[in-house]
DNA sequence: TATATAATGTGTATGTAATACACAAAGAGC
DNA sequence: GCTCTTTGTGTATTACATACACATTATATA
């Protein structure tokens, strides 16, 4: 590639994160809120350019990890967007992921150098005018999601330690939008082998209390689920 | 994005075609071989830069056309790869795409100003060493293309205006290298309601004709298929 | 302490799709 | 007209998906 050719220079390369939880039985997204120029004040996903020397899921969790605070999430590549006006200064692809993380005990950075806020944001009350081109790739994200919650169990990510089968069911309805069958549920997700019931009973109050289950550790490949 | 910081500078851009063909029963993959450093001699998959202006489907058509003389290709984008030790001369990604094509009325150009041949090949003769990372580009295509083709039909894109049914089963039978019965094949596939029986005979010798199929031309939606 | 409340946990019957399997029919060549 | 090669077809069995209702456990309160 002849880096003197003007068509090719200063191509910028940007990753940028679609990072899910469900909390409340709804499912949440992780917006920022912007500083500066282009789009001051507007909301955003967590997004960053990446360095020479690193590959884009390194800088993804780089990025995270300097924007939210967040490290050690799962992610997952989806899509890479490349519309030459998708960023109004410059020529800017951006490689999409989307990540999924259990949100308890996380504490999220409020503000940082290019931030002025985060939130966790349930789907409908996402601002429809996102910065660049992030309506378009949260958009796809939801759909990636609903895909690969049907296919691997990635909602393991998204639970503690030790979960219920009705939490388990919980999240699978926020994500998919859908009401499940409780005894189909169950019996349809035991069969899979991925989580055993641990004998313990979760603590709350006003009603017969639940078995706690885990997942089985032996078990990392893709399953399908739906 | 500060492009003044070296950090960031005169990041390449590329494309990756990895273009898939069935014939004779085989799956087959076109590779170029190149005339230039690095890696010269050695085979490749289409590849090329993408421009300023460009998006990377537009560039991966462009580059298509200019490397192979193939244009109207279905593609579709799988992963982007981004090791920044992936080219030795600079940093430079690769938007990867699988593309699939019928070949039987296709000519490909042999000799190029940076290719000096092309050639499909069956994925058991390519060559171990392909330029760059494209191997592990071809590998992660070849797994790609095993589950776009059992959820999505296209297949049309592969085959003929008509086909025979036999002929389609041989087609899944070389991408997912694996045999199917022919009756509950049959069953499966055009209760999709996909295909319809034009009534016609193929033009055979020394055995029973078999009919002469087309896809139904409404349906554009993806479909479970195996 | 008896009763109401709110959630969890469980089994069976029915329909639908996947699989396994064998023989007749069509055309070409001799 | 006999052989060869490939196409075309139906049924029985099994596994999986779906639909559906009542008893159990704990807390709260009357």
């Amino acid at each position: 590639m002849d880096i003197s050719n003007p068509r090719y220079k200063n191509q910028g390369i940007h990753v940028v994160c679609t990072l899910f939880t469900v909390r409340d039985g709804e499912v949440k997204v992780l917006l920022v809120q912007r500083s500066n120029k282009p789009y001051t004040d507007k909301w955003m996903l967590p997004s960053g350019a990446v360095y020479n020397d690193e590959d884009c899921e390194t800088a993804m969790k780089r990025e995270m990890i300097e924007k939210t605070g967040i490290s050690g999430i799962y992610v997952e590549q989806f899509h890479t967007f490349s519309d030459p006006k998708r960023s109004p200064l410059m020529r800017m692809i951006a490689v999409g992921y989307i990540g999924i993380v259990n949100s308890e005990n996380i504490k999220i950075k409020k503000k940082t150098e290019k931030t002025q806020n985060s939130e966790w944001f349930n789907l409908r009350d996402v601002p429809v005018d996102l910065a660049y081109d992030h309506r378009e790739i949260l958009l796809e994200a939801i759909e990636t999601m609903k895909r690969k919650i049907m296919k691997t169990p990635i909602v393991k990510s998204l639970l503690p330690k030790y979960f219920t089968l009705p939490e388990l069911q919980n999240v699978y309805e926020a994500i998919l939008n859908k009401k499940f069958d409780r005894r189909n549920f169950r019996k349809k997700f035991l069969q899979l082998d991925l989580i055993e019931n641990t004998g313990l009973m979760a603590d709350v109050k006003g009603h017969r209390p639940a078995n706690l289950y885990k997942f089985i550790a032996s078990n990392e490949h893709d399953v399908e689920i739906f």
